[in-house]
RNA sequence: UGGGGGAUCGUCCAACGGUAGGACUACGGACUCUGACUCCGUCAAUCCAGGUUCGAAUCCUGGUUCCCCAGCCA
């Protein structure tokens, strides 16, 4: 069991502790994470995973991974095992068995039956548009239906001949019988089952042509599988009495309680599944796992680690208040992981060619450098250093402006591991733009400080001979608008996307060991940010690299102010 | 003139009748062969009005404001 001192309370916790103390459900804890197969998992579902898996966890208890797969219409196989590895990436352990809420549909068209029994339940043939209108609207009651009064008998052999397959779609559902002047809507005889013939479902096949909502089934799922604590979002505070009503109704050995928490809001991205498949059905994204996506999968292929995730889900807390998280903290938790375990290496994302004009052709020695700079675990590699080498176009300024501390004319830089240069000489084109730098180094200074002056600025190359041609992607915010959803500027969310959410860069050169890099592995390029190897893609035989997150960027800043 | 929830530094989260605290951000400084990391410091909040109390973010009363709900979606 972990060290719950090391987690941050919540309410919930507040609750369990509660309960435990009265030893309510026995002292046992089992929670749920509840998704529907479709579409992918995203980060707010992140915090619910790490919520319900880590209370269980925590608690000594159990959190079942199940499938709320209702709506074949919606649902399909790939989700399910995209979310499977979703889950298995953030590191939660579902056991040996993953659950289905189609595992119920027997069971369920059980107590469907004894809910018709009571007379809790009837056989509805008012068609959606009817249905609506008798259900009143939010401030005035709804009127019962012309079917509520048919009898058990009737009732029994309608429903029975709806499994047989007797009636159309939308021709009739099963509805509760609880209060139609109920100020709950969500009381006024909301509907159990609905007809859907020729859908087949990922799990059942077309066994069925009868399928559960959600309400119906969700409370009589947790309950056979003994769930203690059925954790989910706000906006289903308005279903507990209904949840409740089954679980009471039909008497079962089991009421877990519903507890409702606020979802992650996350500036700058967008967390309605409905609107991420959008953003992939249109094209405004590669796919689901686009490193621009807030979902799990588009994190993990930016290179987001499970653990940088974790921390965040931690940071953000869990509430009932609506909230909106500044990515700040997301970019925060990743730079605390990579910068701790990431190696560094150096990359030049801007080529410009200098030559060291007193170092011999055709030589080249090899410079030791380490992987990490606090940490000496990861050990050293060697850098092949020679006469041509490239920097990157930034560290370079004909005419500085003031605090500059890289390479001007005339002047002195350190390059990263190796040796202090001085610029001679700047090659331009005929449109004027810097094409080369001639430069002299000073062998003294391998390692060790020049005599008798200093050299503030230290920066990256990589040996022009050596280097690994690639192409990197910077990512930017998908969206300009910090609630792109919730504009309230009369715009969509679409309207507000960023068209330089993508930057391509094509000619980038990383120094040589570079070549040992597995798909998905994380490096921070010195003075650059880190970056993943792309684990899915290549471009023209070059690897491909995406940027996760910058570095902090003082200097940024300052030229930002100016 | 329905029902259900929420309001604490810019942001997120604590404090559960007894000094309003932390994290992120921002700002200043130290260090530095990454303008990174690290370290030090600064700014910064209880929605409003009454009441109870020696004492209120917390309890009471009345407001304000924001979010959710009228799928045969979940």
């Amino acid at each position: 069991m972990r060290d719950i001192e090391s987690k941050p309370s919540n309410f919930i916790r507040h609750i369990i502790d509660e309960d435990l103390k009265n030893n309510k459900n026995g002292g046992r804890v089992a929670t749920r994470f509840p998704p529907e197969p479709n579409g992918y998992l995203h980060i707010g579902h992140a915090k619910s995973i790490l919520l319900n898996f880590g209370l269980a966890e925590d608690y000594n208890g159990t959190c079942n991974l199940r499938f709320d797969d209702t709506n074949p219409h919606k649902e399909n196989i790939e989700f399910v095992e995209a979310i499977k590895n979703d889950v298995a990436w953030l590191g939660c352990d579902w056991g040996d068995q993953v659950y289905f809420s189609s595992d119920y549909f027997d069971a369920l068209y059980d107590f469907a039956v004894q809910l018709i029994k009571k007379e809790k339940a009837y056989i509805c043939d008012l068609n959606a548009e009817e249905m609506r209108a008798y259900r009143g609207t939010l401030t005035e009651a709804g009127k019962d239906s012309p079917y509520r009064e048919r009898t058990v008998e009737e009732n029994l052999d309608l429903f029975a001949r709806m499994k047989a397959g007797e009636f159309e779609d939308g021709s009739k559902v099963l509805r509760a019988k609880i209060d139609m002047a109920s100020p709950n809507i969500n009381m006024r005889d909301p509907t159990l089952y609905r007809i859907r013939h020729g859908v087949v479902h990922h799990q059942t096949g077309a066994a069925w042509c009868l399928y559960p909502m959600y309400d119906f089934t969700h409370c009589i799922s947790d309950a056979l599988e003994g769930i203690t604590h059925s954790v989910c979002t706000l906006e289903f505070e308005d279903h507990r009495p209904l949840y409740n009503w089954f679980l009471d109704t039909l008497e079962t050995e089991n009421h877990p309680q519903q507890i409702e928490f606020s979802r992650l809001n996350l500036e700058h991205t967008i967390t309605s599944k409905r609107k991420l498949t959008e953003l992939v059905d249109n094209g405004h994204v590669e796919g689901w796992d686009d490193p621009r996506m807030p979902t799990i999968a588009g994190l993990r292929r930016r290179g987001c680690t499970p653990a940088a995730l974790r921390e965040f889900c931690q940071r953000i807390g869990v509430t009932k208040s609506e909230n909106v998280v500044e990515m700040a903290v997301l970019e925060g938790c990743i730079r605390d992981d990579l910068n701790k375990n990431a190696p560094r290496r150096m990359a030049v994302l801007h080529p410009l060619k200098i030559v060291i004009t007193n170092y011999p052709e055709d030589q080249f020695e090899e410079l030791e450098a380490a992987n990490h700079p606090q940490d000496e675990s990861f050990g050293m590699r060697k850098l092949p250093f020679g006469r041509e080498l490239y920097i990157d176009q930034e560290d370079f300024k004909e005419v500085p402006p003031k605090k500059y501390k890289r390479l001007i004319p005339g002047g002195e830089v350190r390059l990263r591991n190796a040796y202090v240069i001085r610029c001679d000489e700047v090659i331009k084109d005929a449109h004027d733009n810097v094409i080369e730098l001639h430069c002299t180094y000073d062998a003294d200074t391998h390692g060790k400080n020049p005599e008798g002056r200093k050299v503030k600025g230290v920066i990256h190359w990589v040996s022009a001979k050596h280097a690994i041609e690639a192409e990197v992607r910077l990512y930017d915010r998908l969206f300009n608008h910090p609630t792109p959803d919730n504009s309230k500027d009369g715009k969509t969310y679409i309207d507000h996307l960023n068209p330089q959410s993508l930057l391509t860069l094509t000619h980038c050169y990383l120094e040589p060991t570079l070549i040992d890099a597995t798909p998905g592995e994380q490096f921070q390029f010195e003075r650059e940010g880190y970056y993943s190897l792309d684990p899915m893609h290549q471009a023209n035989n070059k690897p491909i690299y995406n940027r996760t997150v910058t570095l902090r960027d003082t200097w940024a800043k300052i030229e930002k102010r100016r």
